[in-house]
DNA sequence: ACAAGATTAAAACAGTTGTTTAATATGCTC
DNA sequence: GAGCATATTAAACAACTGTTTTAATCTTGT
């Protein structure tokens, strides 16, 4: 899905009011902790230390809150993977392993650290579970182009990968990049001590080697 | 996680009393649509046609009866999967792409089929990334069996897997099939028209080769 | 210094939440 | 039929929900 766009720019709200901001930052915490019907109105007022009307000043509703919040993230994080790929196939010598090694491993450093944006995608991914607030245009879209250019990527470095295959693998890879950020305390079980590096190179190996084999297998 | 464990056996409320067997099936058929809480006990209780009382009545509490809810569900499809493998082992001839595809097709089946083990599983995941509940101990225990009896099946299929990777394995696997699982609306975007064969066919494909490839590769 | 607008504040709004109470109904044995 | 445990009911409980209102305060330009 959105898993693979993500930076380690943390807490960059920029523009407009303070309490605003204050707002989004104690939002997005609050949301990622308790998810959002567990986190009221009153909950984010408080932690980011301003009256309760403040919200429906600002933004309208709690609903207009979490929408803005959404997009913010997402939106900055698909830009900042976009470059990653634009960056490694204008390599000349670029292999499929480089490509996936550079989408990768900066999204398991951030999910060990556990730092915002792998919160963050748990969130989201909760949510869109719950499909709540139906389907979003501006994050299809978004998430469309950056499968679109994924899977360009992937027929660059993989010729003769069939479009519909390209699809496939992009979905694939998206599979073995999820898991881990979603149920990485599951990891810490089954693994023991597991690392970056360790992680980061079982996604890089199963994943070339299974985009591989798609080259030759029957489509369907 | 708990996603490769699934049969086609819906709705088995055999024990006890009828409107507690009521109750459990209308909280999973609206815990499964509009999450925990988004499910309110009054809507429970309508949709069994009884009181409100009556789940604190017969579950003490709307958590005790999620818990009897995700435990019954999880240790029913555990134990499915558990023969599933036994009697793939058992053969033989047997190969890897037998087990996985064994595994791997009636789960693709009940997802594309929407049927109430796949909606279960989303919803489990959703709350699971809650972590509302904390460590389920009992839960915790059925998954890890489970998973110790999949990494055995794969180091007998795969002669020389290590340890280590077996459990690799198993997890990255389950990255696999979890993926379609929680997004095969986005599976329906992305490849129109897509059919249990085909996703069946790509996790068997890329799963068999991952896992192969982690015969040779330098475990760290 | 004063008016205009943007921002904050306390309080109330109308609903909903999970749970409990106390009363009633039902089915059973003796 | 009395006694008893189980099952069901309507009503009330206190706490919490998102949002709105109304008033007070602060900031800014003139």
């Amino acid at each position: 899905m959105f898993v693979l766009c993500m930076e380690n720019t943390d807490n960059n709200f920029e523009s407009s009011s303070d309490t605003r901001n204050r707002l989004l930052y104690a939002a997005e915490k609050l949301f990622c902790q308790r998810g959002f019907e567990g986190t009221s109105v009153r909950d984010i007022t408080a932690e980011a230390g301003c009256n309760i009307a403040a919200v429906n000043y600002y933004f309208g509703s709690k609903e207009k809150l979490y929408e803005e919040l959404f997009h913010m993230r997402l939106s900055e994080k698909i830009q900042g993977h976009m470059k990653t790929i634009e960056q490694v196939c204008a390599r000349p010598d670029a292999t499929l392993e480089d490509l996936l090694r550079e989408l990768v491993r900066p999204t398991m450093e951030s999910a060990l650290r556990g730092d915002t944006w792998s919160r963050v995608v748990r969130f989201l991914v909760r949510e869109a579970l719950h499909h709540r607030f139906g389907r979003d245009k501006i994050a299809e879209e978004l998430i469309d182009k950056f499968f679109e250019r994924l899977a360009a990527a992937f027929r660059q470095l993989l010729p003769g990968l069939e479009k519909r295959a390209a699809w496939r693998a992009v979905l694939t890879f998206e599979s073995l990049v999820m898991h881990p950020i979603l149920f990485f305390e599951m990891y810490d079980l089954v693994l023991p001590g597991f690392t970056v590096k360790e992680i980061t190179e079982q996604i890089v190996r199963v994943g070339a080697a299974g985009l591989r084999s798609c080259l030759k297998g029957t489509a369907e």
